[in-house]
DNA sequence: CGTTATATGTAGGTAGACAACCTAACATCA
DNA sequence: TGATGTTAGGTTGTCTACCTACATATAACG
């Protein structure tokens, strides 16, 4: 996967993986290899300072818990963040449109 | 459309419109308005550097022509660039099958 | 003659993802 | 006892592709 492709489109990967309930950090970086077939595997790198955007941005909050003797940060979507799913999932339909309309099938045909 | 969605899609988008025929810049901005459906207006800022990076890749080639006292320099695929919009339009579908496969279709089912 | 459309570019800045690195608790196996 | 691996959370610095804004020139239209 090109490295650049994921770029505008992590926020909502972020925001779908934590629709289903709340995760932390590293469980979402899981959640994304396994809803994706394997083909995302994103560092924490990318991941965490993303959490932390999210959460300035008030899409997402998160708590602190201790399980096993190891800390865990876990976030969950606010009200904000469901709406501002709501709106990445329909701006990647725009999106995936607009691409597919120039991709298309192959060689375009002599313009009408 | 937000800006940084096209990241990494912007070479296959070009490619694509290429694919046709040869064109000259100001008609590959007209056309990607026109197969978007209005959606893609990408500034010359953006197209004109982008045909010369894949002009030096080797996927395009140009010429220059006068039309109507206009200098033009019209682009069109190379071989190279064949080769490379085909494995574009690969990498475009894994693309989307990844993220839809997060992005599904509303929360997650509790795990199987 | 001014404005709009056609046409091609450059310069500079930015943000967002990534690579590389670090810390820490616990588990397992030798 | 120590080595290695897994789970878990972070930071720092870099890269670069794209955007904004600007600059240029001709033709066409009013």
């Amino acid at each position: 996967m090109k490295s650049d492709a994921l770029r505008g489109h992590l926020d909502a990967l972020l925001l779908a993986t934590l629709d289903g309930g709340r995760l932390h950090g590293y469980a979402i970086i899981e959640a994304l290899q396994r809803r994706s077939g394997g083909a995302l595997d994103l560092p924490t790198g990318t991941v965490y300072p993303a959490l932390r955007r999210l959460e300035t941005a008030g899409l997402v909050a998160s708590e602190w818990s201790t399980v096993g003797g190891r800390q865990r940060r876990t976030y969950q979507l606010t009200k904000a963040g469901k709406r501002a799913l709501a709106a990445e999932r329909t701006a990647w339909r725009e999106f995936t449109t607009a691409i597919e309309g120039v991709l298309g099938g192959g060689p375009w045909p002599a313009q009408a």
